[in-house]
DNA sequence: GTTCTTACA
DNA sequence: TGTAAGAA
């Protein structure tokens, strides 16, 4: 209440609307993370612009599926450079070319 | 004494 | 959104 200027009921009210998740302890009192505090703030501004809830919900479920792309995207990036790895190292090991002691005709990697 | 939930205006 | 009531 004291970082934001907002009320206890506004600020519960966020939370009813899923726009904050605050953690509970032990007691079941709201623990504020930074990013809690950030996203009030955020929430704050929006609102001061004119947005209404529903405006901002719409504004957050973008983000997540914009996050959710970009995850998509990273693993299928991983994916790519383990496989370029792992054929290249096979490819190595079959010509008997720079072939590292420890390594065996057979790698160990899972995927081959 | 404070926070939580639920409910009413 | 503010406030009341009762539990925690």
């Amino acid at each position: 209440m004291k970082l934001t200027d907002l009320t206890a009921r506004q600020i519960r009210y966020y939370e009813e609307q899923g726009l904050v998740i605050p953690k509970r302890n032990e007691g079941n009192r709201r623990m504020y993370s930074l990013n809690d505090i950030d996203r009030l703030l955020e929430i704050k501004d929006y609102l001061t612009d004119g947005i209404n809830m529903a405006g901002i919900k719409a504004i957050y479920e973008q983000h997540e599926r914009e996050a959710e792309a970009r995850k998509r995207e990273m693993n299928a990036r991983l994916t790519d450079s383990d496989v370029r790895r792992i054929l290249h190292d096979e490819f190595m090991n079959v010509s008997g070319l720079n072939r590292k002691p420890e390594q065996g005709l057979h790698s160990q990697h899972p995927f081959v």
